[in-house]
DNA sequence: TCAAGTTGTCTATAGTAATAGACAACTTGA
DNA sequence: TCAAGTTGTCTATTACTATAGACAACTTGA
C-alpha cells in the first residue's frame, strides 16, 4: 500500500490515514472503549509522517469517533444503527428498537417541477409541478438520513402544508384518499455526501453516504410519491433480511 | 453551498468539483452523451477558480466518465448496472442480463485465522484457522466487485486450492458435501475504497464504495462461510426487489 | 522514583493546490 | 468569414499539506 498515490486522488494523506483508521473501527478491528496504536505505530503502519498521523486523529476526534488521552493513547468510540431494509420501514421503530431516541425535522417544503427522472419514476410528464419536501431524521439527535420527498402537485395540492401539519408521508397520502400503498422500487447505492446534505447530517466534507431511491405506488402501480433518501454510512448499514 | 470548508475535510476543491459533476451524472441530469456546462458556468456554480473545474474534469476524464472537445465541450460518458439484492445472486446472471459480458478472476487464497468479527460471523473460536479466497468481478472488463471469502479451514481443508480449481462457491461446497444452504444475512453499507481495492477496482483513492457483509448456513443453521464484498459505486447499484 | 512510552506544541522547509491573468487553438452558428 | 464561445496552455503568487526535528507534558508500570 503506497500512500505516495494521492496526488492523483485529490485527497490528503491526513484524509487517507483518518478514513482508514475509522475502516479499522467500522470493520471491528477496534471496538469502542479500546485503545488504537500509538501515533509512531500508525506512521509506521501507513508510511507517513507522525504529524500526519496527528492531523488524522485530530479530525476524527473532532467528530467524536475517538478521543485522545495524553501520555496514555487515543480511544475509540461510536457505533452504526442496523437498518432493516423492509417494503414499509417505520423509521421510529427501527430506531427505537435499538435503544436510540428517534426525531425528525421538516427542513423545507416547497415548489419544483419534474426533471425526466422524477417524470418517469412518478408517472408525469417533464415539467409537471411537483411537491417538494426536505426532511431531516435523528437517532439520539444525531442526524442519521436527509431525504428529498417528491409528489405530484396537481394529485397532491398543497401537499407541502399538509405534510407541515400532520408530519406523517402515512397520514399525508390517507389526507388525499389513499388508504393503501407499497413500495414499487428501491434502488442503494453510495455516494460522497455533497455540502448542503454534510451540513445537515453533520459529517464532514468527502464521507461516504448510502443513497436510496425509493418510490411508492398506489394498489393498482400507479406512482404515489418518490424519494431520495441519503444516510451518513457511518452511522447506519442495511440489513438485508431473508424470510 | 460553501466551497471554503475544506481546509477542514482533507478533500481537495478540484476533487468536491469532481465529485459533484460526477453525482450529476449519477443523478440523470446529465446523460450519457449530453454535453456538461462550460468550464466558466461550472466555475461559477461551484465558486471556484477555472482552473479547478480543469482539473476536476482532467479526473473525470482520465477515469473515462467524460470526454473533453476543445471548442466544443465536455461529453458524458458511463452507466450503471443493475445489481438486484437477492438470496442467491448469480452474478453471471445479472451482468449477462444488462448485456454485458462478465468475468472473474482468483485474486489469492491464503490461510488466516478468525479475528473476533470472523469468528462471531462463523461460530467459531477467535483464533480458529481459516481459508481466505480473494476474488475480482469483471462487467465488460470493467472490474466492479472484489470479494473476500472465509470459510472454516478445519470445516474445509484445502478450499483455497479446490476453488482455484472449481471457480465457484457453489460448486465448493458441493465439493465438501454441502448440497444446501441459504444467506443468513446480508449487510450493507457504504465506506472509502482502500488503496489495495482501488487499484483492483480501478477507481479513484477516495470513491465511496458498497461494502455487503453476508454470511451463508446449511439448512441447520450453522454457518459455512461469511463474505465481505466491495462494490464501485461508480459501477453498481443495488436493487431491492419486492413481491 | 524513574525510565519508557505516549500525546502535545513549536519551528522550518519543500511540494501541491487554488487562484489570477493572459493568450492560443479550436468549434459553432449567423 | 467572423464573432462568440469553448477548451488548452503558460506564468505567477499565496495558502495548505507533508515532512522533519526537537522538546514539553503527561501516563504507566517496574
Amino acid at each position: 500500500m503506497s500512500m505516495q498515490d494521492t496526488a492523483s486522488s485529490g485527497v490528503a494523506l491526513w484524509r487517507l490515514v483518518a478514513d482508514g483508521i475509522e475502516r479499522g473501527i467500522a470493520e471491528g478491528r477496534f471496538a469502542a472503549g479500546e485503545k488504537l496504536p500509538g501515533e509512531m505505530e500508525i506512521a509506521e503502519t501507513y508510511r507517513v509522517n507522525r504529524h500526519t498521523v496527528r492531523r488524522a486523529l485530530a479530525a476524527l476526534a473532532e467528530r467524536g469517533l475517538v478521543r485522545a488521552e495524553r501520555g496514555s493513547g487515543t480511544y475509540v468510540e461510536a457505533q452504526r444503527i442496523a437498518y432493516p431494509l423492509r417494503s414499509r420501514t417505520r423509521f421510529s421503530e427501527i430506531v427505537g428498537a435499538g435503544g436510540r431516541e428517534p426525531g425528525g425535522q421538516l427542513i423545507d417544503a416547497s415548489e419544483d417541477v419534474a426533471s425526466r427522472e422524477l417524470a418517469r419514476e412518478l408517472g408525469l410528464k417533464v415539467g409537471a409541478p411537483l411537491v417538494r419536501i426536505e426532511s431531516l431524521r435523528f437517532a439520539d439527535r444525531a442526524p442519521i438520513c436527509v431525504a428529498t420527498t417528491w409528489l405530484s402537485a396537481a394529485r397532491f395540492p398543497g401537499a407541502g402544508e399538509v405534510y407541515a401539519d400532520l408530519r406523517s408521508m402515512t397520514k399525508l397520502l390517507e389526507h388525499f384518499g389513499v388508504r393503501d400503498y407499497r413500495r414499487a422500487s428501491t434502488r442503494i447505492t453510495a455516494g460522497i455526501v455533497d455540502a448542503t446534505d454534510a451540513a445537515r447530517l453533520d459529517v464532514a466534507l468527502g464521507r461516504p453516504i448510502l443513497v436510496v431511491d425509493s418510490t411508492d405506488v398506489d394498489p393498482d402501480g400507479r406512482p404515489l410519491v418518490t424519494k431520495r433518501s441519503r444516510f451518513a454510512a457511518e452511522r447506519v448499514e442495511f440489513l438485508v433480511e431473508n424470510g
